[in-house]
DNA sequence: CTCCTGTATCTTATGTACAAAAAACGCTCG
DNA sequence: CGAGCGTTTTTTGTACATAAGATACAGGAG
């Protein structure tokens, strides 16, 4: 049966909705609110019928209000809004970082699906899609072999990287000055800023603002290929970051300058200066990857 | 239930295996024949028991030998030895390259499954695994969007080939005079030279020594993520000339001539003259794409 | 003792079932 | 007559069942 997150969701942004208004306050029409919780109106009328069974509403159809007489919004837990295939991905990332599985072992679907609490169905899906981030690697006769978080991996990620970044961030740089990529640049120094002043507090909201910078970059030049590869840059450096807290605090506050570094290297237009200063933060970026790494196992 | 291609191909396999043996020589043992097939014992052990079945085989266990009297032999059509996954790819291509669908378009999964006699489960895993080549991308409310195949695509595709390509070339150039692949590399050169000499019979044999010899200059330097790249060339590339046939024998006369340029710039270790001759091979083969693609469609 | 076969067990691939969610349709009330 | 609602139809996501095929184990012939 098919997971009803969706609907979890919606009904818990719902409740956000419903707080916002007064008592005897109409409710939006189901059209409205389907835009607004980015579901369809089939999965409203569920929500609806919900708040209703919950007594958040009174009348039916189109004289539908809130009925707010103090009543503690019950949401539903957090866990049962997210959809399986993402749960799924975060569980394998902990198994595989961790060190559940050594590089070369053989993935068995079953177990992993009993260790996820989730059906066959799901874990083969996921395999399939993630193979793409080159980690797992299918075997001839059927079947997953871990190829792990290894420096192999981690060099091989990054000889990539440094011809993809090198080439958008040269494009981003010839890009008219009337262009709005260069406001949201401005916009993203700032943040970097604001961050570098309170970095002691504030160091792990690094991860998010390295992955919006880099994909701000490669935006000048779109390309699907180069975009996919960046979901696997954010993949890695998202779970990177959550596992390696070896010193994490100085790690990114070196990053957060070489990206000031690299950001007024952008405004100044200078393809020499882009083409340095951009090599060396991949270059600190990746040994701080390298670092992290699994000891390549035998193939 | 799972097919079983693998026994049907392993049977029709073992009919050759069989054929070369004289009346009265004894069966190769289980193991053997498994490693010569390519399958496991299980699948030996049955198709051993088809040959029986079909009186090719008299005595049993160890005592098993060829019982050649004159009997036809009878083996599966071929298309039942070919897996669910394979056929479905060339089908979606077929349907795809066909213009069955415009870009843009929703695809339905129950529609083609339908069309190409398969569970809705093999239409989704091969949609899953073919989100990577670029040429349909997931809506957010679930379901596949055709992207098509575009000439923007090939401009997309193009981009990252070159970058790849002339990396690898650079690359092979430096490899030290005792690799074996300068040896791989003169090979191809014959094969080219004798396609040439041959051109107006065998101009369809180039799909596959174009695929083998730029397959050939990438692995001077692997890269997981560059072949998982040439697996999408490879696959363009194939049924790009399965399905163009305007003007093939020229454009394949043109292509290996410049392969055969390509071949002498990387023997001639010149980097200057490998950066120039590959860019002029790619951008031939970049405008010999663009020809043959699908008008951009509405997003 | 070693190679081979017979047998049992495990794992994966694919078909079917069914609920969730989306999309389409048509009616009704202002 | 048109915005909004009730209802029906499609389509997708997940679970489960089962046969194909791989792997592991044990006994026996040479």
């Amino acid at each position: 049966m098919k997971t009803d997150t969706v609907f979890k969701r919606a009904f818990n942004d719902a409740l956000h909705v419903v707080a916002e208004l007064r008592d005897g306050d109409p409710i939006p029409p189901e059209t409205i609110l389907a835009a607004r919780l980015g579901v369809s109106r089939t999965t409203v009328r569920k929500v609806l019928a919900e708040l209703d069974d919950q007594g958040l509403i009174s009348g039916a159809g189109r004289t539908r209000s809130a009925r707010l007489s103090g009543r503690a919004l019950a949401p539903f837990p957090e866990a049962e809004t997210v959809p399986a295939a993402v749960q799924v991905e975060k569980q394998f990332m902990e198994w595989m970082l961790r060190g559940d599985a050594k590089p070369g072992s053989v993935i068995n679907e079953l177990d992993l699906a009993r260790q996820f609490r989730v059906a066959t169905t799901v874990i083969r899906e996921f395999l399939h899609g993630f193979h793409r981030f080159g980690l797992i690697e299918r075997r001839p006769s059927g079947g997953w072999v871990l190829q792990g978080f290894t420096a192999g991996f981690a060099l091989e990620l990054f000889e990539i990287r440094e011809m993809f970044e090198l080439r958008s961030a040269k494009v981003f740089a010839t890009m008219p000055e009337t262009s709005p990529l260069w406001q949201d640049l401005r916009r993203l120094r700032e943040e970097h800023i604001a961050l570098l002043g309170d970095i002691d507090a504030r160091f792990h909201d690094f991860s998010s603002l390295d992955s919006r910078f880099h994909r701000l970059v490669i935006t000048a030049s779109p390309n699907r290929f180069i975009d996919g590869f960046y979901e696997i840059i954010t993949l890695i450096f998202h779970y990177h970051y959550q596992w390696n807290k070896r010193d994490e605090r100085e790690r990114n506050e070196v990053a957060i300058r070489e990206h000031l570094d690299y950001i007024d290297a952008l405004f100044s237009r200078s393809e020499a200066q882009i083409d340095n200063i951009c090599r060396l933060h991949l270059a600190s970026a990746k040994q701080t990857l390298i670092r992290s790494t699994a000891p390549s196992g035998s193939a």
